[in-house]
DNA sequence: TATTAGTATGACAGGTTTGTCATATAAGCC
DNA sequence: GGCTTATATGACAAACCTGTCATACTAATA
């Protein structure tokens, strides 16, 4: 009931990781290749031009956050999109930006 | 139309950077506390018990990226949360954790 | 206009994150 | 079992982020 109005200070902390994982363009494009539909680690890094290992260890990330779900398909492991949360989000996100902070993407990094 | 299956390249960065601005505990603690109503640089430091230019380069962070607003009030400045966008993405990302990632706060960085 | 209270800024050190490299594991196939 | 393909893991350096310190700015008030 409360919980509408604050967070719990866990929370706080819970949030925190959670968007840890949402605050890197690689996790984030990522995702973003996810929404079309579920792929595995070779079509990811193929498609992103981003090395492997790479792509693993921003998956383990996504998949510990709960944001991606991994099924060994024979030599293979498919790696597929939380829809419920990830695109929801992206689409706040995506309103956001364009609304409010149009110019955010010509920066490198977070102004201070 | 399209947008809604995939963004475009500039906006996996500027998506980033923004989640970047949720990806620290006290900025997520001081849009948290903005919640319960505007509040000047002083109240969210004493609250909080962060310093004071802690605050502020954190704020600076959040008005960046369209999060907050600033007032000046005669020698205070109030700062104002954006509910519109800050007010669902807490809801979702709440819901997502207490759902998916119930262990994510017990861990101090993003495992990989 | 000097002083004080409130807030912002810039620089910097310590800590954290990221991609890469070398290597390990897992599954299928010969 | 040995080989190959697909993916994961661990260590490490470079890059980046964060809080703190010293200081600057701004507005009100004496």
């Amino acid at each position: 009931m409360s919980q509408l109005l604050s967070l719990r200070k866990t929370d706080v902390t819970a949030v925190s990781l959670l968007f840890k994982a949402f605050s890197n363009e690689s996790r984030v494009s990522i995702l973003n290749i996810l929404r079309t539909g579920p792929k595995n680690v070779g079509e990811i890094s193929e498609t992103l031009r981003l090395e492997q290992t790479a792509v693993s260890h921003n998956l383990k990330c996504l998949t510990f956050c709960g944001l991606v779900r991994s099924d060994r398909l024979g030599k293979t492991i498919e790696y597929t999109l939380n829809q419920e949360t990830v695109e929801p989000i992206f689409r706040l996100a995506d309103k956001h930006v364009s609304k409010y902070a149009p110019n955010l993407r010509t920066c490198k990094t977070l102004e201070r």
